[in-house]
DNA sequence: CATGAATGAGCGTTCATTCAT
DNA sequence: TATGAATGAACGCTCATTCAT
């Protein structure tokens, strides 16, 4: 899974009860994270939230930010969960992905607390090398089902745009959409861009491939802060 | 004078020195916010940071909330001065617009740290009302800026794309390529995703108009959370 | 099993040790109360006082206001318990009623401490409606206990004033009286007075009944401050 | 008047101006006292009441003990006002004194503000020795006017209560009632109350006098806490 | 006469964590 | 497995007061 070094190690899951109390923290924990943001989501609000002592929590997680790793696993669990349930029956790749996309849009607009918790520990993750690891890999899980959803549709190859790039784009995409969609509101204006968005989309996958000589951009390559 | 009960913007700003000492504590809390994100920024930390004593802050800023609702002018005014320095020389609003995004992108790069901050405020406003209008005011002046350039051009109707949807849809793609670029720093596909945003936005500006009959999507309008 | 948020009656008395604690803290608070007042009863001065820390306070009671609301509780018993010693062998009402001021205005002397603690909840709750509950419960006990004295005794009819006026006159003397004794001492005015009133009790518990036609006040009714 | 050593010293009244703004500081104090309390007295809470700068408390009055002192005196006047209007024409000692009971009542009940905070200063006063000083000066004070309308009346000393005695126990009285007052209202039995003892005070004024041999208490005295 | 700036101390409260059963 | 007790540190904030102009 690739879920960074160190987890799931000092989780007490002997027993069934056991299991099933840290599943109650961890999905309290989820709660307060899209009430409360990741400041708000100290470990006695989580306790109060799951109806369990506050030493509980530090019982079977270890420590908060144990806890906190734990979640970032279980928040890209349910982002999967939205999207896998799509069918893949599309015939080329603009239907697959377009199918993709707008299941996904679906999803975000249906129930936005999932992804207002991602970009809680998206910020986060920003100032705190450890946490990015964590949320990347729920990224990374995200790009491969894009890409899956890509390949498994025929002649992939004939897009106007390399895979990875138009992986990075619809992932920025919808990134970059959804904040707006968790900011605003569905606007009418947003209603819009999506639906260029996906107009966008469409002629990116089926048009001829085109040369893709110019570089206009030849700067020194940013690395993540931290 | 006295304010009155509640001090209502109680940031006293009387005197030169009154205006520096204010000053000091916003640049240092900018400084914080990017090194510790919005958790991070406690009230003694940024004293520290600033030199000052941590009762001066308060002094200056009544509280801790209302010194981030004055920061995230602050930071709205840091994204703007980055970008105004742009020469509107643009003869198309392909050309126009491209520049502007080149520009950005450019500031991204070299200086991520102001928009490290933003996500930052942008992730805690997912949660929080109060905090979601100031910072949404600063993504409406990103968008004025936007607009402006794309009318200060010449031909701006003649776009595929009505104005509005436009503005959102680079607006929405900044924030998800700089996400990208802050979670990830600059990978090759990253670069690759630039270009052909670019391409498509030229496309999009030059290009004959189409007939945007078609909306795919027919749901029920989402409300920003909280 | 979790309180839930709130933590309503949140005093953690599980273990005998625990028990011993939160009592020694209530201790320490009803001592700094008598000797620094109501403002100056601090949790660190109270946690000094107890020889814990001031952490504890907040982890035994939740909070200074609970403390407090507790420690309330805890004066009337106090209260209660010097009255109850006293000998119910009073023949006639007078005897009885007499009795027991005597023994109470004793008290007050011997160990004026509960009252001046008593006299600063009862000012704090002129301006504290939730304490003013609270507080009121002292007062309905104490009243209970001279209701309770007047009734055991042979013809509680027989006097000329109405039980619930005498219950009032009564515990409002004694508070008039005992605020006296603090302020000023025992002067000689006031060992005078105490007997004077004691003079009009045994008279008012005696005489014949008297119709009560006249009200000379007929004005509206007043409500606790608040 | 004998309002203690130290008063009035260092407040700065120099002009017109700085009467009246004192004087708003003043009411204002009182203001505060009378909704929340002693302890919420701030400099801060008064200022914002009084629509000055805090600053200007301390500018004023020195210090926040020096304000308070201040306004003791200011709370005594407040309370002879109410009842120096009180016509003298009484004929007898029992019309005289029971006219002046009458009409502190009726002021109790039409405006308990003055006495709410007195019992604040008070309670504080039993805890404070430098305020038990002032706050006894109001007591001397109310006592005169007892002392001197008993006189002003005929035949003072045909009662069958000294007048020391008297004083101090129509002085209790009114403290008792007045406390039960704004605890608990003005409940159908503290109406009645207020009746039996106004017919106690006027068999007290008019009664033969009794030989008063009988001293039932004979304990040490108690001297004021502190 | 009036103000802005600054101070050290302390407020009640909450934090994540550890110890001992 | 679960719990109560306890901890040191820090939280945001307010206190009355002093200094300098």
């Amino acid at each position: 899974m690739g879920l960074g070094p160190g987890l799931e190690n000092s989780i007490k899951r002997s027993t069934d009860h056991g299991r099933r109390q840290a599943d109650l923290i961890i999905e309290a924990t989820f709660r307060v994270l899209s009430k409360e943001g990741y400041g708000g989501a100290s470990l006695q609000r989580i306790a109060d939230e799951a109806g369990v002592q506050k030493r509980m929590v530090s019982y079977y997680f270890g420590s908060r930010k144990a806890l906190l790793r734990n979640l970032v696993a279980r928040v890209g669990d349910r982002l999967m969960e939205q999207l896998s349930s799509v069918s893949e029956a599309g015939t080329s790749p603009a239907e697959a992905v377009e199918a993709l996309f707008d299941h996904l849009w679906t999803q975000v607009k249906e129930d936005p607390q999932p992804y207002a918790v991602y970009f809680g520990l998206v910020a986060e993750a920003v100032t705190d090398g450890d946490l990015r690891l964590s949320v990347n890999a729920i990224g990374d899980r995200y790009r491969d089902l894009i890409r899956h959803r890509i390949r498994s549709s025929a002649a992939p190859d004939s897009t106007s745009l390399s895979e990875p790039s138009l992986v990075i784009a619809i992932s920025a995409a919808v990134q970059g959409l959804t904040l707006e969609l968790l900011m605003r509101g569905e606007t009418e204006e947003l209603r819009q861009a999506v639906v260029d968005f996906k107009r966008w989309l469409r002629s990116a996958l089926t048009a001829a491939p085109e040369l893709e000589a110019d570089r206009e951009l030849d700067c020194d390559p940013v690395e993540p802060l931290g």
